[in-house]
This record gives C-alpha cells, structure tokens and sequence, in this order.
RNA sequence: GGCCCCGUAGUUCAGUGGCAGAACAGCGGACUUUUAAUCCGCGUGGCGCAGGUUCGAAUCCUGCCGGGGUCACCA
C-alpha cells in the first residue's frame, strides 16, 4: 500500500484501549511535521511495535468474535497415523490453549472417521485377511490385534495414545456413534433434499459434475456390507434406492445388489465433503485449520464451506490452512512404507522435543523433520535455548508464548529449572557405574531440583534410543571389559607415560577429574611433542580407540580399582 | 499445466516495511597443539535472480529461476 504524506491514512489499530497507526503512517507523519510543518509528530501517532510481536495463535485467537471456541479436527484410520498427522492436533491444541489462555471457553473435539471404507491394506498387515474387507466401514472391520473394538478404533486408540504424550487430550468422538445414535438424521435429510444446489455448488466451486439423479448419500450395502461403491439414485421420502456398482472403485467390486434402505441411524453415510459440512452443524464447530491438501482452490474446504453458506444458511468455521511435517525433505506415506508412524515418533524421540519441533514453526511453513546425525542433539538445544531466555527474561514476548505452549505440562518448575545439555547426559551415560545426579548437581552449581532430576532422567532414559539407532559412530564409545590387544601398538613414550601415571595413580588416589587431568598433563610434559600421546594411551587402554571424552573427568567417574587394575594391566602387557 | 509453501551465515532456521539475527558447526582462548562433555570470546552475509512501489524492502507488488508439496474419484 502506497502512502502520500497528508493524503492517505491508514485505518488505525485498536490497541490497548489506544488508538495508533502503523509505522508506515508515522514515519510519512512525522517527515512531514519535520520538513513541511516545523514541528514535532503529535503525540496520537504511536507505533506499536508489540503488535507485531505476538505469537501466531494468540494474535488469530484475538481477531476472532468466538466467545466459545469449539474446535474440530479428525482423521480417517485405514491404518497407523504417520508422525505428520500430528500436525493437526498440534496446531489445534495451541490455538485451543491459546483460547483459554485468554479468558474465552473452549473446547476441542477430535473425530474418528470411521464410517469411512477401508480403501487399502496397509503394508505389515495380511493381505489375505483384510482383502474381503477392503470397500466395507472400517468401524466394522475387525482390529488387528484381536481385541473386540474396531479397526478404526485400534489405529484411533494408538494415535490418541500419541497425542496424549504430547499433552494433547481433546474430546474423542466417531462418526459411526454420531451417524447410529440419529444426530446425523436431521442433516442427512436436509442435504439429500438440497441435492440440486450440491449439484449446483460442486460445479461452481470444484469444476466437477455430477449426474441428475445423483443423490449424496452412500449406504451400507444391505448384501455385501460395502459403503464405497453404493450409489443412490432416487430417494422416495423415505428411503434411498441404491445400486452396488461392481466397478465403481479400483480397489474393491461392488455385488451389484439393488435394494432400497432408509438412510437414518448409521445405514450409511454421507460424501465426505458434506460429511464435513454436516458435522459443523452436528457438533457447532466454529474454528477447523486444514492441511494444506484440502486447501487448494476448488477444494474440498471450499466445497465444504459453499455447503456451509448455501444449505445451512450459517458461517463456516474459522479456517486455518496448514502445511505438512516432512520426514527428510520427502513426503511420507505409509501404503509405501515411508515414513514413521506417530506412535514410532514418540519412541523415536521425547514427546516434550516433538511438540517444540511443530510449535516453534509457523503452521503455514513445512517442517522437514529429520532424524540422522545431531538433528535430534540440536533439537534439545534449540529447546534449552528457549527455556534459559524464557529464565532469564530475555526472550521476546512472542517467545516466551511460543515456550509456553510448546510445553507438554506447564510446569514452573521445570521450564525454569536447570536442564543438562543432551549430549553431556549421552556421553557422561555411557560411563558405566558414573553417579549423574552428583556428577550434574555439580554442574549446576547445586542440588537438583526434583523436577530437574525429573528431567534428567528422562535424557539419560533417552540418551541409549538416540546411541543405538540415530547416532553417529563417533559419538559411541564402550569401556572395555577387558585389556583391548590393540594395546601393543603403543609406542615406548606411551609406556613410560603409562608406567608414570599408574605409579602416580596408587600414591594420589585422586578423587576429581581435575586433579587426574592435571597429572597428565604434568607427566606428558615429560615426553617430547606434546600430550596427545598420553591421550591416546589412556584412551586406546580403556576404549580401544585413540579419542574420547575429556580424561580426567572420564577417569574420575570410573571405579578407582577398575582404573588401577586396568594400568597395571597394561604396563604388564607392554614389558 | 493450475494453486500453495520455501529459497537469509558452512548447516538448520527465526525475522515479513525501519540499524541483517539465533542455534549448531567453525575459529581463538581457559597450562606450552588429546577430545563431537564444560567455560569465555569471535558472525564468517551479493537475504535465489531481475524489475517495480516507498523517504526506507530480506519483508509489499510483477516476472523469472531453483526446491518441495498438492490438484479425477475417494478421503
């Protein structure tokens, strides 16, 4: 927007009970009383800058009218949820916290989709079991492990138990009670009579056609027990005429049964845009963000919020579109077998880093989520950056928010505590029989805290997940049980260092790491070229490799009698 | 092909009209060169390219280049 000094004025912005304008209109005000008027700006031409501070969610929560938000989100189960399904109810669980952080009611509901078809067998199921129910509800699809629920309510149960670690705890709901116990009655009745204007709503928004006796109901075939292939044709007041089409799908035929069915309590279901639609009325949602695939023009949203306005006669909900969490710059997919699970991911990493992961990011922006090398070593550390400014005061004010609603609990106590650096806990766990409450307290400067020996111990419960399965081969090391053989191919300087130092050793019986890193580095001295000699002895003798973690601290958290023995050990072995 | 997102330090990314930032890596130091554990210090930059708007552009507009995503039906 272009500004003329003295012609323009921007609308201003209510802020704080004041009345101010955006820089622009400043900065043009005030040139103008400097070089045409003679004078200062008046004092009603304020920046403020904070505005433009605040954290993404509590600035959507406050352009919104809702005085009670009750946000939707839902997912259909053909299988286990992969980790970028969290973004949804990551998202909306920030905004839903945001709501209540500012005075308003809210609630969040999160749906099971499933009165949807099973539409493929996913890869680690059997094939041949789960076939015959390809095209059929998957509430009536039986689960994987046995138990008596659902197929969709095991993959539902699992990702909830993900979400729940996360600190996610909306109100379940699944579309087959609201389709069985009549709620969906009264829209389906109303949209089965509208068909026309759909018709009329799917070519105007979506491009796509639909024929004159389509009818948008999809019912359970009363003789195969499918829901995808089912087409209406006619609806008689009461009841919807349906034929199974064999080829109408390409994963399942129909049977190509003819029959007629009153589409009330759970007899079938709706088309998933309307179904959408129907739901926001059902349940009287006000605020659904979408992924970005149901947020292209002409899409699904689209359709759904046309049906909105023009059936329901109502507003649709606020809307959020938000993009998708990648795994290693690729899209996953779990029909291909790429990609993890979010029940994985919560194994994978510590649920508190998962959701700092999605909340620091904006929710237009992909995250490209990786694993490998340091990636999750750095996210602790972008993680303790955030709590020591949230500590400290220093972090801005959109920071301290984005802190805040990153945290799995809010507790006080742990976000303004003391918290080991990650890959301090990895390599001082890898010392077997070190005390890392002592050892840590001593780091901080004083006794731990219970919540931060909380935290500690869930890094050191971490630290063996990330060594084994994501960890470079450098950041690994293993005491050695017994005397590596590698040992004879220490030089004669190496043994005499080593002769001097188990001497020192016996007398000094030295009980901090300081001590034994001075005494290294006072007896290299003694030798020619510096001390990485001395190193190296030390470390091919008790890792059999020629690096690893700082010595003197390193030696001093081992047993005194298991570094004796393992000295003597190897000034014998050199003789 | 249409649409959306991204392109900023070696790397991962913040910043979205007002003096280019952080973390990690790196470099220097903490005993006269051990180290992917600690502490102190140091920012290494044509903000993808070309125009435009503006007193002022990484930020807004147009076009282009590169990367990713998405777009029948179904969901």
């Amino acid at each position: 927007m272009a500004l003329r000094v003295g012609h323009d004025r921007p609308d201003p912005v209510a802020y704080n009970g004041c009345v101010c304008f955006p820089a622009t209109f400043y900065h043009n005000r005030h040139r103008h009383y400097r070089d045409e008027v003679g004078a200062e700006a008046p004092a009603f031409c304020r920046v403020i800058l904070e505005a433009r501070l605040q954290y993404w969610a509590d600035e959507m929560i406050a352009g919104l009218p809702q005085e009670e938000f009750v946000f939707n989100d839902s997912k259909t189960y053909s299988g286990s949820a992969h980790v970028g399904s969290l973004r949804g109810p990551v998202i909306h669980d920030v905004l839903y916290r945001s709501a209540l952080d500012a005075g308003r009611r809210a609630r969040f509901l999160y749906g099971s989709d499933d009165m949807d078809a099973l539409d493929a067998v996913p890869p680690g199921l059997s094939q041949e079991t789960y076939r015959p129910w390809l095209g059929k509800p998957l509430c009536e699809v039986p689960s994987p492990d046995g138990s008596p629920r659902s197929y969709a309510r095991y993959f539902y149960d699992e990702f909830m138990a993900a979400q729940h670690k996360l600190g996610i705890s909306p109100e379940p709901y699944h579309m087959s009670d609201l389709y069985r116990s009549g709620r969906m009655n009264g829209v389906i009745r109303t949209l089965i009579e509208a068909a026309d204007e759909l018709r009329a709503i799917y070519l105007e928004v979506s491009q796509s056609g639909r024929e004159e006796d389509w009818i948008p109901f999809s019912p359970v075939c009363e003789k195969c027990g499918r829901i995808a292939m089912t087409r209406v044709h006619h609806f008689d007041g009461e009841r919807v005429h349906y034929r199974c089409q064999p080829n109408a799908m390409h994963y399942a035929p129909g049977c190509g049964h003819e029959g007629a069915v009153a589409p009330w309590d759970g007899a079938g279901k709706l088309p998933w845009k309307l179904e959408w639609a129907a739901r926001w009325q059902v349940l009287g949602v006000n605020f659904e963000g979408a992924g970005s695939d149901h947020s292209i023009a002409g899409g699904s949203r689209d359709v759904a919020d046309a049906i909105t306005r023009r059936v329901f006669g109502a507003e649709p909900p606020a809307n959020l579109p938000y993009e998708f969490l990648l795994l290693e710059g690729g899209k996953m997919s779990s029909s291909k077998g790429i990609g993890l699970s979010a029940h994985e991911a919560t194994e994978a990493l510590p649920a508190q880093q998962l959701r700092w992961l999605q909340v620091r990011t904006r929710p237009r922006t992909a995250i490209n989520f990786n694993l490998g090398e340091n990636a999750i070593p750095r996210l602790f550390d972008d993680f303790d950056v955030a709590a020591e400014r949230y500590r400290d005061g220093s972090a801005e004010g959109w920071q301290r928010r984005q802190f805040e609603l990153a945290q799995v609990r809010r507790d006080p106590d742990v976000m303004a505590g003391y918290r080991p650096r990650f890959a301090h806990v990895v390599t001082i766990s890898q010392i077997p029989g070190a005390d890392t409450e002592t050892y840590f307290a001593q780091h901080k400067g004083a006794p731990l805290l219970p919540a931060e020996s909380d935290e500690l111990r869930e890094r050191l419960a971490y630290a063996p997940v990330w060594l084994e399965r994501f960890a470079p081969a450098k950041a690994r090391f293993e005491v050695q049980e017994s005397l590596p053989p590698e040992v004879k191919s220490l030089d004669a300087a190496q043994r005499r260092f080593l002769i001097s130092f188990a001497r020192w050793y016996e007398q000094a019986r030295p009980a901090d790491g300081e001590s034994i890193h001075a005494a290294i580095m006072d007896l290299a001295r003694r030798e020619q070229g510096g001390a990485g000699f001395a190193f190296r002895a030390l470390y091919r003798i008790f890792l059999g490799r020629s690096s690893g973690p700082r010595a003197g601290e390193f030696l001093a958290a081992l047993e005194p009698s298991f570094v004796r023995s393992r000295l003597k050990a190897a000034v014998a072995a050199l003789d």
